[in-house]
DNA sequence: TTCATTATTGCATTCGAAGTCATTATTACG
DNA sequence: CGTAATAATGACTTCGAATGCAATAATGAA
């Protein structure tokens, strides 16, 4: 039924005894054979075991039906179902995806020519840092590019993200509901785009509402971070009033460190807030407070950008900013 | 510096005045130019901003460097780091990951032509669950294929798994400890190869070591049907001695359930076992007594024998088994 | 039935790099 | 210095499908 060798068109060609281009149209939608010949084809290419042969296809019609995705580690911590969202959303349209990992930036120069080389049809960043000189570079390539997650007003390229600033102050005038009299950011890592973004929301409307006594301190997003950071701090301070983490991850870390080390009871000491909506943090045990990200619709609006951008490379770029949920937890006090 | 339209090998030649085959041995490794020529190209291709075409070169080469990673939601659900794991490690082999994600038996036919189609030098099965017949299909057209997190002693495919058998044994001699009366295997669906694994494994040690009062009950691996069937069983029974979860997740979920609907404290009146070593169960909320899973190897193992047969195609098929490590939690009641 | 129109078909070319082979330049050494 | 061995180079072909174009077949209108 079928050789070593890998079948053809011409093989098929000459076994259903049409020309190549015949077969080629067979195996292309919305080209013009004749029923006739369509079947034979198609019956000796299931005969025969025929498949087109994609990376051929790529050559001739220059695209590569392929879509590169970057993954910062640092996105692989906060959102294990963003990757197979966007792998499901993107085969709907009839795209692959080609994964690229980005731990460190010393690589991403190696990152942009292996992309390069791939021909890809563009470019969904996840959470990764990319210097608008880069993004420059993807222009200059005629690489669509969409960033999930950020939000940056002069990009050269579509991004989409949730509404950071409605959000916190959305958790914000939670926590004020206990009228606080200290609060303690936790941000993440200086060098992560959104960590900066959500300090900076925070710290901005906290000023903006008269608190005075702000604190800030990093974290890198992990579990660990989150109860490290609280531990250092209680070194030498009181518990503050209210936490503000810039994700789920590290106000669970908190809330365990909390109760563990330092019998500090959540909400009635101390509130805590975090950001994502992450599964386990809607475990009963914690309950953060949070924003849940509309990651569907995301996702969704990533690849609707990108695939339009793909088709029409003219169209501008646009920034899409979708509303997160307030998930109202068990982890700020009640009065 | 760089036109609109792509720059090939002739263009780069052209201009540094040596032919197409030069340029191209420049770019290919271990072939032999001069000096001279060498860097006169490389300085043009530089200049031009050439890189060469990926998809042309898979074509002549047959090799496309790009290997299926095939994910089923379920995967994605219990090691959220695996993938990127992977795709690392395939990139230290100077290969590229194309993700795939299956969701329903019905797609897999489709998935396999596609999977044809775009010439992968071979395929990764992250807990996806293969036919035997399917497995004979990839074989069929050489098409190297490892199961990750699956032992099947007949397979025509490369498996590699953590050593199920000795983790779970280790588990229920923890639970022994305290002589319960009474056990609850927790198994994951029953369209899980390793959901069945583990619960016919457990069922079998415990009918090995003489206990007698064992129930079975299956969720779906997630947190809440953890949580679903400890609600329902306790419904109708009193709570068990002993439950063995077959992942960290459901685990969770009962530990979630018992204390706070049923206030059953754990491990006093109740002890839970989990598996895989998820990086939540660890929480001090939580603290599951489990097995890790050594992640790392695992992937390093899958990638080796990928590799392997990749650039051996007649080497036979090899099962990996791992030693997993047991994390002695807070989950199992000491004496 | 005849001619115009449209639908099918096949031929030949194309995509861009890699590799074969024959040729030329270089080096080594007697 | 001459010759053999080796290195470097370029012309040409190849991979497999897609497509423009011309040729042919089928259809419809008159």
């Amino acid at each position: 039924m079928n050789k070593d060798k890998k079948v053809t068109s011409y093989d098929v060609a000459r076994e259903a005894g049409v020309s190549q281009s015949a077969v080629s149209r067979v195996f292309r939608p919305g080209l013009s054979v004749s029923q006739k010949t369509r079947d034979k084809v198609m019956e000796t290419a299931n005969k025969m075991g025929y498949r087109p042969n994609a990376i051929a296809r790529m050559l001739i019609t220059k695209q590569s039906g392929m879509v590169a995705v970057i993954v910062s580690s640092r996105a692989n911590i906060n959102y294990p179902e963003v990757l197979s969202q966007v792998s499901k959303q993107l085969a709907a349209r009839n795209k692959r995806v080609l994964l690229f990992t980005l731990d460190d930036a010393e690589s991403a120069d190696d990152l942009f020519e292996q992309i390069r080389t791939f021909q890809v049809d563009g470019v969904i960043a996840l959470a990764a840092h990319f210097e608008s000189q880069r993004l420059a570079q993807f222009k200059q390539h005629n690489i669509p590019v969409v960033l999930y997650n950020r939000n940056v007003p002069d990009a050269m390229a579509n991004t989409v993200c949730c509404n950071h600033e409605l959000g916190i102050k959305q958790l914000i005038a939670e926590l004020q509901i206990n009228q606080p009299k200290n609060y303690l950011v936790l941000s993440g890592p200086k060098d992560s785009d959104v960590a900066n973004e959500r300090r900076e929301i925070a710290l901005n409307l906290l000023k903006k509402s008269d608190e005075n006594h702000v604190s800030v301190l990093y974290g890198d997003y992990s579990y660990q971070s989150g109860r490290d950071c609280l531990a250092k701090w209680l070194k030498k301070h009181p518990a503050p009033d209210a936490i503000i983490c810039s994700n789920d991850s590290m106000a669970v870390g908190v809330i365990d460190e909390a109760r563990e080390n330092h019998k500090i009871h959540i909400p009635n000491d101390m509130s805590v807030v975090g950001f994502d909506g992450y599964a386990s943090s809607s475990w009963s045990s914690y309950q953060v407070t949070t924003i849940k990200q509309p990651l569907e619709q995301l996702v969704k609006a990533a690849v609707d950008m990108l695939i339009e951008r793909i088709e029409n490379p003219e169209s501008p770029p646009e920034a899409r900013v979708l509303t997160g949920m307030l998930i109202k937890g068990n982890s700020v006090r009640r009065p």
